[in-house]
RNA sequence: GGAGGUGUGGCCGAGCGGUCAAUGGCAGCAGACUGUAAAUCUGCCGGGCAACGCCCUACGGAGGUUCGAAUCCUCCCGCCUCCA
């Protein structure tokens, strides 16, 4: 009846294992009669032709499992956490027509918390042509006017936000050009039960997965990937910032060889990892399971059971 | 053999007589993050301390000049380039 299926959110950092988790624990419930869907939560996997770069599961890893929030839209095609949520939204009734399970997978924190906790996005509307005039405010002005500015025509907003970072000073203002000065909306909250399960590796441990998992991506075809990207698409476009790609032109180039550009590969991840582990150290209920230790699956399948049946 | 260049903190790279424990970048550590989030931003980042100040160790090595050197001189070691 409800629009909103139970969830169980797979978070942790890059490499830990969170897809395939999150396919094994569909395939399990699949086998007990209780239909599971993965939903990708990552902010790279959304864009097409992004493929091992971004270590989307491929058909055969998705094992006859429905996935969502993969491929939804070209590389030069912007896409927020608003556009994340409306495709969510949209997803989201259809499990729970089916009497099924949720499965939420993936590294961006920010995504994560806006589905399981409710990011009110249509509090804080958008709007292209402000978002450009106030970026090229920014860019001309810099930021210290422009927090002047958005001092003055929202206080409360600026109040709140880190006044350094010309992101958030950006956005504020177009929010307050829109809708005034007004508090942060709260959260909305997930109309189902919710569950969250982390995946974390020891560092040293972890450390290895993530050299590994960048020499596979590389013998695996990575930099011909980018190549083929690079002429189809600016290379500085957002969707490129994701790890791999840079490296790759850079050996195309001969400016790197390829095992420097495997190293930076490997490099990059782990300080994403980092940053990855500070935004979910943050987020309150999280039960944390060690892939290189104990039975997760078992743990994952069991919490996933009390989910369904607490609908 | 001759001419020249160069050696700086984990890495890259400024500094070229004092205001230098030494700009900046990267890496690292800690953190923030309600529409770019694999992004963006902040703090720390030689060691010690009774610590808004002091001490020690530091700019290839050893000496020297100077009140004072990473910065000048000498020798030595390493690397690079050019001429033979």
């Amino acid at each position: 009846m409800t629009g909103s299926p139970p969830l169980l959110v797979v978070a942790g950092p890059t490499a830990t294992g969170k897809t395939a988790l999150a396919i094994d624990v569909a395939l399990a419930l699949g086998g007990d009669g209780i239909p599971a869907e993965v939903i990708s939560a990552d902010s790279r996997q959304v864009y097409r032709g992004l493929d091992i770069g971004t270590a989307k599961p491929t058909l055969e890893e998705r094992r006859g499992v429905a996935h969502h929030g993969l491929d939804l839209v070209d590389p030069d095609a912007p896409f927020s956490v608003a556009d994340f949520v409306d495709h969510v939204a949209l997803v989201l009734p259809a499990i729970a027509a089916r009497g099924g399970l949720a499965i939420l997978a993936g590294g961006t924190g920010f995504w994560l918390r806006a589905i399981a906790r409710g990011l009110d996005t249509a509090a804080l509307p958008s709007d292209a042509d402000v978002r450009r005039r106030v970026e090229a405010e920014l860019a001309t002005a810099g930021i210290a006017a422009a927090a002047g500015r958005l001092a003055t025509l929202a206080p409360t907003l600026a109040a709140g936000i880190d006044t350094r970072n010309p992101r958030r000073v950006a956005r504020a203002l177009e929010i307050a050009e829109l809708v005034g000065d007004r508090p942060l909306p709260p959260p909305l909250g997930y109309d189902g039960p919710v569950a969250w399960l982390g995946l974390d590796v020891p560092r040293p441990l972890h450390d290895r997965w993530i050299a590994d998992r960048a020499r596979a991506q590389f013998d695996a075809g990575l930099v011909e990937e980018a190549r083929a990207l690079r002429t189809r698409f600016d290379p500085s476009l957002p969707a490129f910032s994701a790890i791999g790609y840079a490296e790759s032109w850079a050996l195309l180039d001969g400016e790197i060889d390829r095992e420097t550009a495997i190293e930076r590969d490997a490099a990059r991840n782990v300080a994403f990892a980092k940053r990855q582990r500070t935004w979910f150290r943050r987020e309150p209920g999280i039960e944390w399971l060690d892939p290189s230790a104990g039975d997760l699956l078992r743990r994952a399948i069991e919490v996933a059971a009390g989910l369904m049946s607490a609908r």
